[in-house]
DNA sequence: CTGTTAGCGCTTTCAG
DNA sequence: CTGAAAGCGCTAACAG
């Protein structure tokens, strides 16, 4: 009961004066300056103590110049941002690298883009993370003149350092594994065409097609929308105009996947017998499925963890790859069969 | 290509000189100062533009005394905490309303007890909020005596401001529902009982069976670890145990009751027909799971969104109530029936 | 209406 | 080894 709350928060100045020193040799003992006699240190710590005294984080940062904070940006038209599980996983992977460097995470959902340049130059972070697709070009060149270090996760761009997955991979790893399934007649969902995500695993679908001489119509690629049954709608529409019916399905993610097994099942179609069906992301309702969906995986988490750990090199001032690619790789399950023969 | 970039980031200093004023102007025109003449302020703003300038909240945080950050934290053994749905919703409560207060959001998922006091006093946010159970009332204590604003979260303790879910209510009103189909036999199953709010399910649930003059045995109460199958193992216990089997089981969580429904199936007990089964949480598997999973609801994207409300709220001074309650509410679906005969 | 001045709390030369 | 002094960039009186 001795120490009463005190009327404001101790100043540096305040423990100085408690313990008989001036205020640089405080600053000294909070920072571990070696230069200072153990017992001066010791006594200025105690005073510390007493007081209760936390040093101001935003006096220091504006006088060093950093803040230990960065900025993990996500652009998005969809917030809150950490509701989407993919994100949620990318984030996962960025806070676990900077927890461990000791540094905080600002998390900011961007709905205006003026934000996004703001945050980046306010000086409230050391450092920007931005994560996602949905940044247009424009706010990105301002940011590449921005002097503040950043990295992009899930989106490239040139002139700063970016980490993306293989997404064009992962097309290629669907159409092959449909191929080897023995698919004759191809065809490709996605809630909408717009994702450049979506866009890239659809040409390296188409890429990899092409490469066994099979084309990929028109007729054969829909988009349903951005809801929960844009697959379904689109995997009918296919259904529609197609005949006979595909026997080679890739989804451009698992939601997407799984809404058209929906419709593929209404239509009469048994997956896997009639149609193989591969989706992307490998969504925990993935393995849950009936029967368990096939999917293309990547590790998010290392997505995420890629990023911030080549932030944290930036800021260390170390040089960082231009581009980082994180490989994606199938996983075979109940919706499609490797094995020519079966169908 | 007029403007180059400059050596250094311009200080309101800088502006001022450009547009020929005193630094004092600059602020008033940044600030939306009434009192400055319309031309003056046009002048200043056009500085501020060819100058790329953006004022550094460091400096103005440092002297206005806020930095319009709020610290959100999360106690957990089990990092990363974004990729817990259950914290991810109630993260994602708390994002829409701050970011439609303009504040940022600062995650620190905190392994180290040090690590919250440290963020409550040294100055890098304006409130915080704590959320979960996993932290010890003797930080709590600390915390009530450091003078930032806080509320709990999914936790409550005398003398902070709580925004708490009715665990006890979300017990009892399983019981209720399992009385009202029926059940006789009774179990409860979990993957751990120290959780708090697991302990306060079971008290809900012991309690309304209580009423009916039913006592719950510890035999019929069962944990079985915190991993995947921890209700599958904790169901096996309460079935080595009981002969004849319960007829009526609730899991603390709907991950422990999907896991017990396995055990339940391998023991060829049948549910909803042999064996009522409840959960609670609605995850998003629940509704997917055949049958689907009778459970207990509670917006927790409310949760989160309510806890922020009341920072908010105490940031601008204003009064909250010491304890709010959010309430559960029963989804019955295909592991339960509410009609009495049909077992 | 506008400029001058005095700090916010801390780190960092520069002298002792 | 330690202290005094000079700011980091901004806001808020206080005078004009």
């Amino acid at each position: 009961m001795s120490l009463r709350a005190r009327r404001a928060k101790a100043t540096i100045r305040d423990v100085a004066a408690y313990a008989g020193v001036g205020i640089a040799t405080v600053s000294r003992a909070l920072n571990d300056d070696p230069d200072i006699a153990a017992a001066t240190r010791a006594r200025v710590l105690e005073a510390c103590e007493a007081l209760a005294f936390r040093r101001s984080s935003l006096a220091r940062s504006l006088k060093v110049g950093a803040t230990d904070n960065v900025g993990v940006a996500i652009m998005s038209r969809h917030a809150p941002v950490i509701l989407n599980p993919f994100y949620a996983e990318v984030i996962g992977g960025i806070e676990g690298v900077l927890e461990d460097a000791g540094k905080h995470l600002l998390l900011s959902s961007l709905k205006r883009r003026d934000d996004l340049l703001d945050l980046a130059s306010e000086g409230r972070v050391d450092g920007l993370l931005v994560v996602g697709c949905d940044v247009v070009p424009e706010v990105l060149t301002r940011l590449r003149d921005v002097e503040l270090p950043v990295v992009l996760i899930d989106n490239a761009f040139e002139g700063i350092p970016s980490v993306v997955v293989d997404h064009v991979g992962a097309g290629s790893q669907a159409a092959r594994h449909l191929l080897d399934g023995g698919g004759t007649r191809f065809a490709f969902v996605a809630e909408n065409l717009e994702n450049p995500n979506f866009r890239a695993r659809l040409e390296g679908f188409r890429r990899a097609l092409a490469g066994a001489g099979i084309e990929l119509t028109p007729e054969a690629i829909a988009a349903g929308g951005d809801s929960w049954d844009g697959g379904y709608a689109a995997m009918s529409r296919v259904l529609a105009a197609i005949h006979p019916p595909p026997d080679a399905v890739f989804a451009a993610n698992d939601p997407a996947a799984l809404s058209a097994a929906k419709a593929l099942n209404e239509h009469g179609l048994r997956v896997p017998d009639q149609v193989a069906l591969v989706g992307v992301d490998d969504i925990h309702l993935a393995a849950h499925h009936a029967p368990p969906l096939t999917t293309v995986r990547f590790d998010k988490r290392g997505l995420g963890a890629t990023g911030a750990r080549h932030l944290l090199d930036r800021l260390a001032g170390r040089q960082v790859p231009a581009l980082t690619t994180i490989a994606t790789e199938l996983v075979e399950r109940g919706t499609s069969r490797s094995d020519r023969g079966t169908r």
